[in-house]
DNA sequence: ATTAATTTTGATCGAATGGTCAATATTTGG
DNA sequence: CCAAATATTGACCATTCGATCAAAATTAAT
């Protein structure tokens, strides 16, 4: 009857990845608005369009989804948000340090509350990712700041407690959200609200680095 | 033979009001530690040491025993964090503040995480709370900062950001202590810990506030 | 002391959920 | 075109969990 319009011909048989993609995807969100625990793997079947055996074709347990989900969440923050350049100098590299995890918080705000509702139920595994990549990663960045200390540029700080700061500071925008929306009695953040987020915030950590111009 | 020494006698039949705040001691631990949807009242009723039907005696159901874990914590949440005293000008007044709302954060590590879980899950009964209480408090804090302005005893700043900053910082450290410890590289989080967050925060705020002395 | 109210507790139930399986369908490779 | 590999799916199972209940025990009131 019709002309077929079907895209399913030209695409390689990436049936696997495919799939193991869309649900990935949707277990991400619906992790994100219910909860961890509260997911069922029938609601992300559901979502995903697919029968609830599906899923446990493609992730054994229910467990190995949210693994999943975490390893390609942990896996993309730690390559996407740009390493420290030294030689940018602090005010630079901070301000877009700022900038740029505020924006991933954002744009990957289901992500980001996924990680964050597996830190705070002290998920092994996301623990025992942090302690592999994590640590070394700070090592790094605090080298980066104890130099420009010493080249005068900016105050000596405490650099683990200064990180813990810009964490929770650009995380909460993004993992609290709904906080955030009562105490700016808003129904939604709009791009404004994490502009002046960005400013307040990078206002905050410039100013008690005492970063020189 | 011994002389009694039940204290039972002297206590009038408190015996509703003493089961109850076993129980929501209990409950605040173990939500604390399993996370709110994992906790069973199974698990609740072993830690305390009833059998499950009593905890269903005394809250009708899980949820409402969460809830009454919540109310708790709210009220003594808003009644102890002391509001800002104007006649005290911004350095003494915020000095104090992110040393009391740290102070709280870890002496109620439980109870704090807790509230961090429902609001991260979003929980209707937390938000309602926020909603009711929280938001006039926040503007009668505003106030309080404008006064500051004008007297020119610090610069003007966004007020909610501050205040989600300032809420962000200092509960980090009970809420996701587990990523804190693996940042400091501690087994153990010590006073000497939260004496460097409180001094750190502390010149954040201040700085960013460009408050005089 | 008797009665009424409150508390305790084991037993039990129904619903929900993670996970399995085997039968069927589809895709792939030769 | 055929066989092997891969993917789909409904039916099903074992377990867990919140909640209920009724009988027994304890406490309070008169």
């Amino acid at each position: 009857m019709t002309i077929s319009k079907r895209p399913k011909d030209q695409l390689k048989s990436h049936i696997r990845e495919q799939n193991q993609t869309l649900i990935l995807a949707t277990a991400e969100r619906v992790f994100a608005r219910q909860g961890l625990a509260k997911t069922t793997t029938q609601m992300i079947a559901d979502e995903a369009g697919l029968p609830k055996a599906n899923i446990h074709y493609y992730f054994r347990s229910k467990k190995d989804l949210l693994e999943a989900v975490l390893e390609k969440t942990l896996h993309q923050w730690l390559e996407s948000v740009s390493r420290f350049n030294e030689q940018d100098g602090p005010k630079a590299a901070l301000t877009r340090y700022v900038s740029e995890k505020i924006d991933q918080s954002r744009i990957n705000a289901n992500a980001s509350k996924v990680f964050a509702m597996a830190l705070i139920g002290e998920e092994e595994f996301v623990l025992d990712y942090l302690r592999r990549y994590f640590v070394g990663e700070l090592q790094r960045e605090k080298a980066t700041i104890e130099a420009w200390v010493e080249q005068g540029l900016m105050d000596p700080v405490p650099v683990e407690h200064l990180f813990i700061s810009l964490w929770a500071l650009t995380q909460t925008y993004a993992d609290f959200d709904a906080q955030v929306k009562i105490m700016l009695g808003k129904d939604i953040l709009e791009e404004e609200d994490y502009d002046m987020a960005k400013q307040f915030v990078t206002r905050m950590v410039l100013s008690a680095c005492g970063v020189k111009d």
